[in-house]
DNA sequence: ATCTATTGATGCGTATATTGCATTAATGGA
DNA sequence: TCCATTAATGCAATATACGCATCAATAGAT
């Protein structure tokens, strides 16, 4: 059995027609007319109901349309990481991070891998917390800087820094400095926050540091995205939490006031790895 | 790309050895030795390092071995549960059942699918509790009668049954009814219980019964298997709780004395379904 | 009802790919 | 140094896949 086959079928599967889609698959009909027949005898199971008029799915191909179109899909992404590992120094590895520590603690994580890997491409991304453990598990990412403990198994996770969450309110606000915030002042505030999500620990901070000043948060505006809250915060529209790590993105027009809670950042790596470059990478971030 | 180079790739992967593999997998070694050539060409890929004298993977080759192994093992049973799609109604379904009921409602749940399917074959399989959903999703089972809610996303759920706990006692026990069963008469019993999950609705329902007791339960032996939990209540080893549903099995030497707790049974199976004749099944038991 | 354009299947000759056989070249061990 | 083992390769035979042309069925237009 080809994969070409497959892809054939899938194409059919999309378009059921057998001309439209051997043009699109730049064959003549008869070669894919064949091709679906030498599937179907192979695997001993009909794909399409057909007559002269009509190109329609059988429950059989129906079901084997969804599994094959994942099974590809994800032969293509081990193909492409194979082809990483074999690359060596100089392929890529991809890190996704949070914003927060784009100009933190990532400008010195990237010039220690570019330096001992002087041939090796990196790839930053950000994405959404929920979806880390995916992208790893995917390929899409090799390494993923988060501020939750990933607990899957096939993960593995390592704080690698602790930084402090800050309050960050706009120049002209009235808050100067820690001793400003009191439980009294906190309650008259809107809050600009991250879209809560249960059994997140990041989340979980803030909240506990609410309790601790005993204040249900005002809070009408939920965002992930550091450069879209702190814009917020600056035309006024509320006041944000943020880790202190953004202190170093220097942005005009607001301020930082730090706190004495703390959060964690955590590097997360797959357990399973041939990659022999990731593997330095690691050790290297990792000391 | 054929399947069958990655079959060759994958025999070659275990042995190593160019002449052994192609004599185990019928072709010639000049054969097999161009299909591990062209795969490599096709994906850009080195997968063995090889010269005249030893045959070893490379990282890349190591990799893909253990992806192409998985993969290729899906594709089998999808291909096979798309054949029995197709055979509909002189297919197969398998369901996972707990022994509990396979005396109870389990005989005459098959008889009514074996009358309005004649041709249908049915297997019947006992699954431990945490392998069931994954075994629903790699189509190992159809579906699956269980005592605990499957919340996951792909696996729909219904109760179909409700029994009650029993404590199951030998002959010889002076436990006769209901009423012997105490705080006191309890706390100087041990007992055989099935292994505590955390999250089972099924423990929890047990660990209630205790608790609306008063008890804590002196367990020194743990078993998911009725077969082994009587055969160890009738050998006086102690004495155990279970679904009165094993009362149809009629095991010789031991007693059930009905408790007023209930334990629910549920039938799950796959929400993403072609299969007509399952659907059909579904709708019969389900009414 | 008849005609026509469209569509999937199929026969046939050609082009391409794959195989087995025989041989070659490299290498570890006697 | 010689020999047995082993992966690669040239070559001819065979098998497979392809495109072209054609056929047969059918929906829709007239």
């Amino acid at each position: 059995m080809d994969l070409q086959q497959i892809k054939y079928f899938l194409a059919l599967a999309r378009e059921l027609h057998f001309w439209n889609t051997a043009g699109k698959m730049n064959i003549t009909q008869s070669a894919l007319t064949r091709q679906i027949q030498s599937l179907e005898a192979e695997l001993g199971i009909q794909l399409f109901e057909r007559n002269k008029r009509n190109v329609k799915l059988t429950p059989a191909g129906r079901f084997l349309k969804e599994k094959w179109e994942v099974e590809l899909n994800e032969l293509e992404f081990f193909h492409e990481h194979a082809r990483q590992i074999q690359l060596g120094e100089s392929g890529t590895i991809i890190i996704a991070h949070p914003d927060s520590i784009s100009a933190s603690i990532m400008p010195d994580m990237i010039s220690r891998i570019a330096t001992a890997f002087p041939k090796l491409k990196i790839e930053l991304m950000q994405v959404r917390y929920e979806d880390q453990t995916e992208f790893l598990r995917n390929y899409k990412a090799d390494l993923a800087i988060t501020r939750d403990i990933t607990t899957a198994e096939d993960i593995r996770s390592r704080k690698i820094y602790t930084d402090h969450l800050a309050i960050v309110v706009p120049d002209a606000h009235p808050f100067r400095d820690v001793s400003d915030i009191t439980t009294e002042s906190l309650a008259s505030q809107k809050f600009i926050l991250p879209i809560k999500d249960e059994g997140s620990s990041y989340s979980d901070i803030i909240q506990q540091m609410f309790r601790h000043f005993d204040v249900v948060p005002d809070a009408y505006l939920h965002s992930e995205f550091g450069s879209a809250i702190t814009a917020l915060v600056r035309k006024g529209l509320g006041i944000a939490i943020m880790p202190d790590s953004y202190i170093h993105h220097q942005i005009p027009g607001i301020r930082f006031i730090s706190m004495p809670f703390k959060t964690d950042l955590y590097l997360n790596w797959r357990v399973e790895e041939h990659h022999p470059v990731l593997d330095n990478v690691l050790k290297l971030i990792l000391e």
